[in-house]
DNA sequence: TCTAAGAGGAACTCATGAGC
DNA sequence: GCTCATGAGTTCCTCTTAGA
C-alpha cells in the first residue's frame, strides 16, 4: 500500500516549505518515504509502487543495480535475439550496441538506474547535440535506445519507472533531415561523366558504374537490391528486372522485408544495353550475382562510395560546396520516384515500382519538386491566362447563380 | 474516423586505415 | 589506386498508436 500526502514545514531560516510525500512499505516490511516537488510526480511514483506490490514485484527504495549491469544483461538478451534470426537482425543489434556503449554508458554506466531522474537525462540529451554535435534526429534515436533499456530494467523489476520517457516528451516532432536532391541536369551530367570514364578507372569499373547508376536513377532500385540482382533476375529480352533479394552488408542474400518489396520493374532499353556491355566483365559466382569484384567478392557499399561514387561526383562537378552535404547514392532513387510522378505515372504504380506497401509513403518521402519553381510558376500562369479568356466558364453552378442574382 | 507522429527494425552513408 | 574491414552516425520504411 502506498499513500500520497502534502507535507509542509518551516526550515531553520524561517522559510515555509512544501512537498508531496509518498509513504509505502518495501519487501522487508520496513516503512519508506520519498518526496517530490510536484503532486503528479508523487502520484506516478505511488502508482508504480502500488502496481509493483499488486504484481508481487520486489520494491526497493534504494536500488543498487547500475546502468552498466542492466546494459550488459540487455545486450546479452539482444545477442540471443540476433541468434534467433527471425527476431533481430545483425544491423539492429550493431546499432543498439553502438548507441549504448558510445553514448549511454560513458555518462550513466556507474549510476544506479533507479536513482536517475528525467532532468538528468534531459541535460545529457541536450549535451549530446551541443557538445558531441549529433544531429537532433540521432539524439532522439539514442534516447529511444535508452528508453528501451529502461523498459527492459522495468520488466526485470530493477526499477519501477522510466526516467527517459518523460525526457523524450521535449523531443517530439524532431524529424530526420531530408537528403539533398538531384536536379535533372545533375543526373544528366552524372550519367555523361560516368560514360566518359575518369581517373585511371578500369574499363570494368566504368561499365559497372554506368549500369549501377542508371538502375538507381531510372528504375529506382536501392543499393542493396542492385547488388542482390542475379543474372536469372535480369530478363534483357523482355526488358524486365525481377527484384527478389537484397544483399546485406554481410554478403547475405535476404528476402525483402515485405511482400511489396518483391516486384518486377521495367528495364529501359538503354539500361538493358548497359547490362549486355557489363556481361563481358561478369565474374562467375555460386549465387549468380551480377555485380561482384574481380575476385568474386561483394562490392561493399562503403568501398563503392569511396572508390566510385565520390570521385564521380567530383568529376561531374557535383561535389558539395562549403557546408553542404554530399549527394547520396540513394538520392538517385528519390530522383527516379520524382521523375515517375512528374512523368504522369499514377502514384499507385510508382509505389509498386519502388516496392512500397502504401502509396502515401511514396508521396511523403519521394515526391520532390524536382523541376524547380519555374514549373509551378508556368502552371499558375496557364491557369490565369485561361481565366482571362472571354469564353472561360466556372464548372460549379453555385457561384454562377450568385453572380446572376447580383446582376 | 482519420491522420500525424511515434516506435521499431533495417539499410545506407561516411570515415579511417591496412594490405595488395 | 583499389579492395576490404571495422566502427559509427544517419536515413529509410512500415506498422502502430494517440489524439484531434
Amino acid at each position: 500500500m502506498a499513500s500520497t500526502h502534502k507535507r509542509t514545514w518551516t526550515n531553520k531560516a524561517g522559510t515555509k516549505k512544501a512537498a508531496f510525500e509518498v509513504r509505502y512499505f518495501d519487501e522487508t516490511g520496513a516503512q519508506r518515504s520519498k518526496s517530490f516537488d510536484r503532486k503528479r510526480e508523487a502520484d506516478d511514483f505511488a502508482f508504480h509502487i502500488q502496481t509493483g506490490i499488486r504484481e508481487g514485484r520486489r520494491i526497493t527504495a534504494r536500488g543498487t543495480i547500475t546502468v552498466l549491469q542492466v546494459a550488459e544483461e540487455f545486450l546479452g538478451a539482444a545477442e540471443a535475439r540476433r541468434r534467433d534470426r527471425r527476431r533481430m537482425g545483425e544491423s539492429h543489434l550493431r546499432g543498439t550496441t553502438s548507441m549504448v556503449r558510445n553514448h549511454i554508458l560513458p555518462s550513466f554506466g556507474t549510476r544506479a538506474i533507479s536513482h536517475l531522474k528525467w532532468t538528468e537525462v534531459d541535460r545529457w540529451a541536450r549535451a549530446l547535440g551541443a557538445e558531441k554535435k549529433l544531429a537532433p534526429s540521432t539524439v532522439k534515436r539514442v534516447m529511444h535506445f535508452f528508453k528501451v533499456l529502461f523498459d527492459f530494467a522495468i520488466r526485470r523489476q530493477y526499477v519501477s519507472g522510466n526516467a527517459v520517457q518523460e525526457a523524450m516528451k521535449d523531443w517530439r516532432g524532431v524529424r530526420v533531415d531530408p537528403v539533398r536532391q538531384f536536379a535533372i541536369e545533375d543526373v544528366r551530367t552524372l550519367i555523361e561523366t560516368a560514360a566518359l570514364g575518369f581517373t585511371n578507372a578500369h574499363k570494368r569499373n566504368i561499365a559497372m558504374l554506368r549500369v549501377v547508376i542508371q538502375l538507381a536513377a531510372f528504375c529506382g532500385l536501392r543499393y542493396g537490391e542492385i547488388m542482390g540482382l542475379r543474372w536469372e533476375d535480369v530478363d534483357v529480352a523482355a526488358r524486365v528486372l525481377h527484384v527478389r533479394h537484397n544483399l546485406t552488408a554481410w554478403d547475405e542474400l535476404k528476402d525483402p522485408k515485405t511482400r511489396a518489396g518483391l516486384r518486377d520493374v521495367p528495364l529501359p532499353q538503354a539500361v538493358a544495353n548497359l547490362f549486355v556491355d557489363w556481361q563481358r566483365h561478369y565474374v562467375a559466382n555460386d549465387r549468380g550475382l551480377v555485380f561482384r569484384t574481380p575476385s568474386g567478392k561483394q562490392i561493399a557499399a562503403n568501398g563503392f562510395h569511396g572508390t566510385h561514387w565520390k570521385p564521380l561526383l567530383v568529376r561531374a562537378g557535383l561535389a558539395p560546396k562549403a557546408g553542404e552535404p554530399w549527394l547520396h547514392f540513394h538520392a538517385l532513387r528519390h530522383f527516379a520516384a520524382s521523375m515517375m510522378i512528374d512523368g504522369g505515372l499514377p502514384v499507385t504504380d510508382v509505389a509498386s515500382l519502388l516496392g512500397h506497401a502504401k502509396f502515401d509513403m511514396t508521396l511523403q518521402v519521394y515526391a520532390h519538386p524536382i523541376a524547380g519553381g519555374h514549373r509551378r510558376h508556368e502552371a499558375l500562369e496557364r491557369m490565369t491566362a485561361a481565366f482571362s479568356q472571354p469564353d472561360f466558364r466556372i464548372v460549379s453552378h453555385e457561384p454562377a447563380k450568385a453572380l446572376e442574382t447580383k446582376a
